[in-house]
DNA sequence: GGTCCAACTTAGCACATTGCTC
DNA sequence: GAGCAATGTGCTAAGTTGGACC
């Protein structure tokens, strides 16, 4: 049975994840199949033959070609740099210029490969279908579960985020004598492919991971784990928010607490005092301090620098304004200006004394500090409940606010869609705008005059005879202007992370009960089996 | 307290599929 | 039923957290 209900079980208390753990192992990268011979890499204008190794690492820049990356000196330099190792001596005393190297046969004959796979994509479906039926699932203690990612990702070339001091450079293949199994004792272990081995088969049940390996660009461990929907995740995530529900009851202790801490005659307790309520107002990540040189150069609120804040006693109407401007998680940028109160104001004119522009804002503080602070302050508590418990808090609130009863259901989901937008701005949840915006955009504004019309014509017509008719058109034109306001709003706002991650789904059932809304219009597919549980247990009366 | 590492959540983007319009 | 925009899914990078060890 692979949709039981979990949370009518009992859980564990003993730390164990799980007592019997199934599975067959991971989908390994195909092998390198060497290109044809008619498609040839060109030297300095001359057709040349490469090495299987080399080739196949020519292959992998050939296919990002037509990406910026590819222009980026880091990048080019990382790749060159990662290729030549892959060449014979032969090779390396011949290629010394990646200006020399012509890799558009290649680009050209993968596009061409890529065209040719749509077509005759049956197959492969069906082919794809038998892998995910075998490999794409597990069972855990009684159930058949769906694995997340049962794959393990193919060689290629890294693409960081943002500025990446390491993008380009070459992400190995890996084999079986990489990768660590995790199952029980007493299953089927899962068989390494025909004359190799596993690194290493472990019983490890106080964990949660099927497969890892190590990955060779940070040295980091990548897991196999299961689908959102599985008992395991579900658990963890009703977690999160029962831990921000208690935050909720004891935040305004917690507040006074850090307003009375920004009167404290220690720095660190003032310093640790303003961090906390920039996290609670501003909903800013924790912030751990990164290597430098190994990632981008990103940073979250404990370890804010100098030069990533300004102040102005006034500006404009307002009075001690502090203005952010800093890349955040994944490069995105967070630009904010805030008017705060005078003794925050006078204690970041503290922190910034006698500092230069690449010093720590907070110099006596980091996440250890603070989550510890926290955990005192409230069990389980840590930086990030407060971006769930925010989030959460504000979807309810703009639900109550925004939703009227007399409305139509897509007047409703844009509502909806208004709350859901209020918290992705709270949690700085940017897109670039999509590339066809102002097309459809356009197009959705010109079907509704066209629309307007009909409806006014048929009204005029039909006065008795199809009332029916014309209300229908007066529905699809709402629709239209409602489907206008909310792609318009939505522009540069991503919803779907904060839908995912912060929202406390049980909030959204319940509004949807309340108001009889269907929930796929809420919820996909993937989200409702993710929510399962929230929208098996939430009724219309549910409070966040 | 500081460093390192394992394990897990959160994140945007690329690609695949669906579904709508002509 | 072709073409294209909208939506959904997969991928994997980039965070947070806590515990071991010193």
């Amino acid at each position: 049975n692979d949709n039981h209900a979990w949370w009518e079980e009992e859980r564990a208390t003993d730390g164990s994840k799980w007592r019997f753990l199934e599975h067959k192992g991971p989908v390994l990268a195909p092998p390198y199949e060497p290109l044809p011979g008619h498609v040839r890499f060109f030297y300095d204008g001359k057709p040349m033959k490469l090495s299987a190794a080399a080739e196949e690492v020519a292959t992998f820049f050939a296919k990002m070609l037509d990406h910026e990356y590819t222009t980026k000196d880091i990048f080019r330099k990382n790749f060159y740099k990662d290729w030549r190792k892959e060449m014979t001596s032969e090779e390396k005393s011949k290629i010394t210029d990646l200006t020399k190297c012509n890799f558009t046969e290649m680009s050209e004959y993968f596009k061409a490969q890529s065209e040719a796979r749509k077509q005759m994509s049956k197959e492969e479906k069906l082919e794809n279908e038998r892998i995910l039926q075998e490999y794409g699932f597990c069972v855990m203690d009684n159930h058949k579960e769906r694995i997340g990612n049962f794959r393990i990702e193919p060689p290629g070339l890294f693409r960081g985020r943002g500025d990446h001091p390491k993008m380009g450079m070459l992400k190995r293949r890996i084999r079986p004598e990489d990768i660590i199994i995790n199952c029980s004792k007493d299953s089927k272990h899962p068989k390494p492919p025909q004359g190799t081995r596993w690194k290493e088969v472990r019983h490890d049940n106080k964990v949660t991971w099927l497969v890892s390996w190590t990955e060779n660009i940070q040295g980091s461990i990548k897991y196999i784990m299961l689908n959102p929907s599985s008992r395991i995740k579900g658990e963890k995530d009703w977690q999160k928010y029962e831990t921000a529900r208690r935050l909720k009851k004891c935040v305004d202790r917690l507040r006074a607490q850090y307003r009375d801490d920004w009167k404290s005659k220690e720095m660190r307790i003032r310093q640790r005092a303003v961090a906390l309520y920039f996290i609670d107002k501003l909903a800013l990540r924790a912030g751990n301090e990164k290597e430098e040189g190994e990632t981008a150069d990103t940073v979250g609120c404990c370890s804010l620098r100098v030069e990533h804040i300004k102040l102005y006693p006034k500006m404009d109407d307002q009075e001690y304004v502090v203005e952010f401007d800093f890349l955040g998680k994944d490069s995105i940028r967070y630009y904010n200006k805030m008017p705060v109160e005078k003794r925050v104001f006078k204690n970041l004119q503290l922190f910034l004394e006698n500092k230069q522009p690449e010093d720590d804002l907070f110099d006596r503080l980091n996440t250890s500090i603070l989550n510890k602070h926290l955990q005192e302050l409230m069990d389980g508590l840590t930086a990030k409940v407060f971006r769930t418990y925010n989030a959460s808090i504000t979807l309810q609130q703009q639900l109550k606010e925004l939703t009227s009863p007399e409305e139509s259901i897509p007047a409703k989901i844009l509502s909806y869609n208004r709350a859901n937008r209020a918290v992705a701005i709270l949690c700085n949840h940017q897109r670039a705008p999509p590339k066809t915006f102002e097309k459809s955009m356009q197009n959705l504004q010109t079907k509704v005059p066209a629309n307007q019309l009909c409806v006014c014509l048929c009204a005029w017509m039909m006065v008795e005879v199809k009332r029916k008719a014309v209300q229908r058109l007066e529905e699809q034109l709402m629709n239209l202007q409602m489907q206008a306001t909310d792609r318009e709003e939505n522009k540069q706002i991503a919803l779907g992370t904060s839908k995912l991650n912060y929202l406390d789904p049980r909030i959204s059932v319940a509004w949807v009960k309340k108001w009889d809304v269907p929930i796929e219009k809420i919820y996909n597919k993937t989200q409702r089996e993710k929510f399962a549980w929230a929208i098996d247990m939430a009724e219309e009366d549910y409070e966040f």
